[in-house]
This record gives structure tokens, sequence and C-alpha cells, in this order.
DNA sequence: AGCACGCCGACT
DNA sequence: GTCGGCGTGCTC
């Protein structure tokens, strides 16, 4: 028998499979998907099982080892990768590194033994521990070459320390022998207070007055017997565990009874209904049913920061949640993703990535806030986990639940055409009115003198909730204190010298900031051209709002969030915990502060410039902008009447002036919008990027594309334009966006194969409008 | 990707 | 003659 192998080497040389003799002693366990150690040239390295075969003519060498019990790639998983396969060229081992965790590939360490002392080079003596081992890491490996040459003298052996990145933590635990033989427990009068049958870690013994020292004598005397046990590494979430059960209303009881007709059919459901109407009431309600039949749920977030509330309602009722997502430590989320493979978490709740995990008896996938753009994933290779959740819906004949308040455009013209089944949740069961939102034109405040970025409308509200201990969230979305500093003298605008965009200015550190590549520069009033000392910020920033707040609001406690401040783990958590607590009275966030907790003591809601987001260059613009205002303006008054103030330029835009009106209204123009232009859902839109360090080459093979892609039947071709990034670490960035209703992806990856080279780097992304 | 191999120039 | 650097070709 013969096993065909994919190699963990992600390169286009060794981008195919590999034959490889299946021994007898390995014959009866090898499957389909599981992991194996094969020798590949002068190397061993791991490798995925993808087919086993009864003939090769190709196989000389034999497998070393499987690595798994259970195959990491599932039939299911096969099916999956198939389908992203289908429509990209990416390397094979790039497609499996993008459904397994990263914790489960191997590290290709060396070990180093020293066998002649004498013959050795002094300056490398030191570099080895007293047993005369040497662990060089993948970062020391340009003295390998050296190391070789001293191999051939017998100086040195150079071995392979071959590793998982991450394992499964153990815990020495100590035991009471009650048999041992040991005579001198006199002198311990220490074990009177240890009990038979409990198991003791280290820390309880030294407690008990044990020293270290007499804890491995008694080991040594097997008094103590040692074991070691797997430890789950706990998932710590700053909530309490706390639900209330609620009543169900007609029309949540309704919507339910037709999701839990449809388990076992692979049937799409869209649950439209406004925030606070009880969505997750019924998300819970139907996964109890499920569970009560013994099958396994998916529910999943866009976002990290929607993980911890949604977590709280489902430990709350549930037992064995397992929750994966990328702010976990590599620990934590092996030890989740081994609680998953072993069956022993009947509820997965995860971000995009857990929409591959391995999870036995599925029997519902649930998506909330499906409208998110965060569910697709544009870097690497790029999928989108909607889709993804669509295809294991179709594998296990189960259904798929997509939540919103305000469905993407596609998703309601597929339920409204009957494609999905449409659940409408009209009512909000607490009774609470919708709140006041109020438009301001920021023209009309300057025309009244007033040249604060507050209006004077939201000045006043906002004060008064100060008076009334009220809490108030302010919506701004841009980084930074300024967006770019600019030479008052000769008008340069300091740039990254590897990007070309403008510096983003940060005043609490000082600095001057690229936010595509991180390249940051000290801020010097001086001007780098012309020495005058005339260099400003200009425009406005998130820091700079928060300034203009502490300023104009003195006795206001202000918290502030955004992507910089929430990148260490539970920092996001923390700041939504002392809100909630009303440590503070205003929240001022990026749009991260849309979406997540329920904040009940907030009645005010104020966005400043809402009209940023209308300026992307996307057909998909004035939906995320229709989505975040609506988002934002429902935090106002969960518990009691709010207030919304929505400040801006360019109000009369549908995508802002429907706020007023509700969803259908905006999904009436955005929809005849996009039959006039022809984008989804009447054409399909995909694009290609087109990288390259030179210019002219770079604009040459986009070219050449758009006059290959032009040659395509039903194929619209627009561009090629600057991408939305027009370089980025050296390269430059050109895009060609196509329309189409039908398209052959085998085309259009020999077309970009063809245009493809050493020096220019063109990617497909199926279905999507955002470089 | 990462290994061996072979060529070459620098240094003893 | 040996050491170290770099280009090339191959991996079942």
């Amino acid at each position: 028998m013969f096993a065909k192998v994919i190699i963990d080497i992600k390169h286009q040389n060794v981008n195919h499979h590999y034959d490889y003799i299946i021994n007898d002693e390995l014959k009866d366990d090898i499957k389909i998907g599981m992991r194996v150690l094969v020798p590949f040239g002068a190397q061993t390295r791991m490798g995925f099982v993808t087919d086993i075969i009864e003939k090769s003519s190709t196989a000389t060498k034999e497998i070393l080892d499987i690595l798994d019990h259970v195959p990491t790639i599932s039939d299911e998983l096969f099916y999956i990768i198939n389908d992203i396969q289908k429509q990209s060229s990416e390397l094979y081992s790039s497609v499996f590194d993008t459904v397994i965790p990263g914790e489960i590939k191997l590290d290709y360490d060396k070990d180093v033994y020293l066998l002649n002392e004498k013959e050795c080079p002094e300056d490398l003596l030191s570099n080895f521990n007293q047993k005369g081992i040497w662990h060089l890491k993948k970062n020391q490996f340009d003295i390998l070459p050296r190391l070789r040459r001293l191999q051939k003298n017998d100086v040195v052996e150079i071995k392979l320390a071959i590793k998982q990145k991450t394992n499964k933590k153990y815990k020495t635990t100590y035991t009471l022998n009650s048999n041992h033989t040991y005579q001198k427990i006199d002198k311990y009068p220490q074990l009177k207070d240890i009990k038979a049958d409990i198991q003791y870690d280290k820390n309880q013994l030294i407690s008990l007055g044990f020293s270290i020292s007499q804890i491995n004598t008694l080991t040594k005397h097997q008094v103590f017997i040692l074991s070691s046990q797997q430890m789950i590494r706990n998932i710590k979430h700053v909530f309490d565990d706390k639900d209330k059960l609620v009543q169900l209303t007609d029309e949540q009881k309704l919507a339910a009874v037709l999701i839990k007709q449809s388990f076992n059919q692979s049937k799409t459901f869209l649950l439209k209904g406004v925030t606070g109407s009880g969505k997750t009431e019924v998300y819970l309600d139907v996964i109890e049913d499920l569970i009560k039949q013994d099958k396994r749920v998916l529910v999943m977030v866009p976002e990290i920061t929607l993980i911890a509330p949604m977590a709280q309602r489902l430990k709350s009722r549930f037992s064995s949640v397992a929750i994966y997502h990328s702010a976990l430590s590599a620990g934590e989320r092996l030890d989740q993703y081994q609680m998953i493979l072993n069956d022993e978490a009947s509820i997965v709740l995860s971000t995009r990535s857990g929409v591959f995990l391995p999870i036995k008896d599925l029997g519902l996938i649930i998506m909330d806030e499906e409208h998110d753009r965060s569910y697709i994933q544009t870097e690497h290779v790029t999928y989108d986990a909607k889709h993804i959740a669509s295809l294991r819906s179709t594998y296990h004949h189960i259904p798929l639940v997509l939540g919103s308040a305000t469905p993407s455009v596609v998703s309601m013209y597929k339920a409204l055409g009957h494609e999905y089944t449409l659940l409408n949740l009209t009512s909000r069961p607490l009774g609470i009115e919708q709140p006041d939102i109020k438009l301001i034109d920021m023209k009309d405040e300057l025309k009244q003198k007033n040249t604060s970025i507050f209006s004077r409308d939201l000045l006043i509200s906002m004060k008064d909730r100060l008076k009334k201990e009220e809490q108030t969230l302010i919506l701004f979305n841009r980084k930074g204190y300024a967006p770019f500093v600019l030479c008052r003298q000769c008008g340069d605008v300091p740039k990254c010298p590897d990007c070309e965009i403008s510096l983003t200015y940060y005043k609490d550190k000082n600095i001057l900031k690229c936010h595509y590549c991180g390249y940051e520069k000290p801020f010097n009033q001086t001007c780098e051209i012309c020495h005058q000392n005339a260099v400003k910020e200009v425009g406005v920033g998130i820091e700079y709002v928060e300034s203009e707040l502490k300023r104009t609001l003195p006795n206001a406690r202000i918290l502030r969030m955004d992507r910089n401040l929430t990148q260490t783990k539970g920092s996001h958590e923390k700041i939504w915990h002392q809100f909630l607590n009303h440590d503070a009275d205003i929240l001022l966030g990026t749009q991260m502060i849309s979406k997540g907790l329920d904040f009940p003591k907030v009645t005010l809601v104020g966005v400043l410039m809402a009209d940023l987001s209308l300026k992307v260059p996307s057909y998909l613009a004035s939906e995320d902008t229709f989505m975040l205002l609506t988002q934002i303006a429902g935090r106002s008054g969960r518990h009691q009447k709010g207030e919304v103030i929505i400040q801006g330029y360019d109000l009369k835009h549908y995508a802002i002036d429907a706020l007023t009106k509700g969803y259908d209204t905006f999904y009436k123009e955005a929809l005849y919008e996009r039959k006039l232009s022809q984008y989804e859902p009447y054409s399909h839109v995909s694009q290609f990027l087109i990288e390259g360090q030179s210019y002219l080459k770079t604009y040459q093979n986009a070219f050449l594309l758009k006059k290959r892609l032009s040659k395509l039947e039903t194929v619209t071709v627009l561009g090629p334009s600057k991408a939305l990034i027009k370089k980025i670490r050296q390269n430059f960035r050109f895009v060609v966006t196509i329309k189409y209703k039908n398209i052959d992806h085998d085309t259009i990856k020999e077309i970009t194969n063809d245009l493809s080279n050493d020096d220019i780097h063109i990617k497909y992304y199926p279905n999507l409008d955002m470089i």
C-alpha cells in the first residue's frame, strides 16, 4: 500500500503529492487525513495523507510514523478544502494551514551533540550545556554549515528535534501509597495530615509543611506515588454567569418551532430582529432541544469582543461549552481543539476561524450578526465563513441560522426570494420604544459660529446625562490623534517610506506611525524638507476627540476604546466591565464599541463624522455605514427611552437618511442602486490584486490582465486602478475588478498564473470588493 | 523551504 | 590546503 502525501512546505516547487510506501507496521492504523512523518530529501518533514492507493510508480521511501489517532483532516474538511481550492490558486500547504489550528504544526529545531570536545572550536563550546547538547532554534540556523563540516569530522552530531508547536499541559500530583515499606516515616509528622485517595500538587504539600527535598525522598521510597494529569487551561471571562430564564413571545416561539421542524434538513434561516427583540432567546431555545437529541451546535460571532457576552449566556444555560478564537493563548486554543476533537463539548462558540473545527454529530450552525464583514478572511487564504458554514449545512443536512437586526442586502434578497426562510421578530419584548434619532448637519453648526467638533445639541445632551448620572457612547471611527501632519511653510506631509501613505500622529507617544506596516518615527516640529519650525497636525483622530471631550467636559469621567488600546489579552473586557460598573460617564470608541455588551445606563449615543465610512471606494460602503450606525444607535436606551445624535456633512445619503426610516427603506434604496450598477445580488463581483516592486511593470501586467479578462464572455472588467492601499512594504498595488453572472474558475486561475512571475504577484479575491 | 553539492576567492 | 559564502538543483 502507498500513501499520497502533501508536505508541510509552502513553496511552488513542492506543491504536489509525493507517494510513500506504507509498511506493514503502520498499515492497520493509517487513514486518509492523518498527519505523518516522512523522509523528504535529506530532511524529515510532516505531511498530510490525502489518499491511500494500491499502486505507485514513484514511491521509494517509507512513511516513518503516524502522528494522529484520529485524522486531522476529516472527510468533511477535505470537502471544504476542495471547495476553497476550486476558486483559489493557493498552495496546498497554505490551505491545510488555514483549516487546522497552528498549534498542531511541527517545529523543526536541531539538537547538536558534542562528541569530541578537544577538536571543537572554542567560540562554540559555551553553547553546549552540561550534557554536551546545544539546542538550536530556527533563528540560529545560519551556523549550520559550519556545524555540518564539524559533523563530517565526528566532532559533533546534529539530530533533528521535532516537536509540536504547542503541547498539552500536564501537572504532577502526589498520592499517598498506603502499602509503602519505608521505615523512617516517624521523621515526617506532617504525613498524618495527608489523606488517602486525594491527589496533592507540590504547592499543597509545601503548605502542609513538607520541604522539596522531603517530598523527593518520600517519592523515592514510594511513600508518595507520582502521577501525571492533563490540565485543561481554563478560559476566564470577567463576567459572572447569570441568565434569566424568560418566557418566549409568540413570535419567538414560532421562529424556534420552524427551526426545530427543520433539524436534519440543510435549510438556511434568516432570523431578522431589531436590537432587543430577543434573537438570542430563540437560539438558546433551539439549542436546548438539539442537545436533548445528543447533537452538537456551532455558534459563531463575528468578533472576539462578542465572545464574552455570548459565552455568558451559553454557559449559564448549558454545560460543556468550548470556546475558540484567535485571542486565546496557544495552549488554551490547543486544549479547546482537543476537547472538540474528543467530542467533549456539546456547544462550540467561535469566531470565523472556528468554522473549520472538527465537531462530531453537528446538528446546527448559528451565525449571529451575519451581515458583519469580519466573517470574511481576506489575508492569506481567503474564505467567507458564511459560505463554509453553508457547505457544512449541506454536508450534514442540518439547518444554518443567520441572525441579524440589519441583514446584508444579499441575505435579505435571498430570504425574500425564498432561497432562505425569513423569520421576523418585530417587537421589543420589554416594550421599550425605539430611540429618537436626530441628524445634525455640521455645515449649519459652522454657520452658527460653532467651530467645535461637538454640535450644540450633542453638548447639551451630554451635560444633561452627566447631571442625571446616565451614560453616553460616542462613536468616532478614526484612530490616532491626527490623520496626518503638514508643514505650514512648504506643504510637506511626512509619509511612510515603504507604503507612501501619510503617517498618523500619536500625541501621547509623540510619534508618527504608518497604519499599514507599523513603521514609526518620533514627531518633530522642524520640517525635514525646508527646516522651518512649522509642522502642525491636521484633521481629527480619536485621541484628539478625547482631549477635546476632556477640555469641554472637565468633570466627566471618560474611557477610550480602540484597536491600539485593546491589543493585550482581556483588555477590552476590562474596559467594558469598568463602563458597565459606571466607573466612567462617557465611552469614546471606534466601531469596536458598536457591538457587544448591553449597557443599561446608556441613554445617549453620539456619532461624529458619520459619513466618514461612506468615502470608502466600494459598493459595500453604504451597507457598512448603515449597519454600523444602526448598530450603535441600538445601544441607546435598551432599558429606558434613549436618544441618538448623528453629526456629519453628507446626511442626505440614503445610508444615513434611512436611519430614521428603518431597514426596509435602506434595503429598497440599496437594492435599487445595486440593480442600476449591476452589483450583488444581480451580478457577482470579484477582484484581482496585482502587486510588484516596479510601478511600471506592475501596471503593465494589470493592464494585460484586464485585456485577457475582457475576452471572456459575460464578464465586465473595471480598472486597473490604484488599490485603496496604493503601496505597502515597497510593493505597488493595482486592482482589477470583474462583474459576472457565471465564471469558470479554472480559466481565471490559468490567466492569473500566466501573468504572475517572480516580480509580479497576482492574487484573486472571489466575491470581494474591499481592496 | 531547506538540504547537499560544487565552485570560488580569501586566508593560513 | 582549509574555511566560509553563494548559486543551483532536487526532494516520492
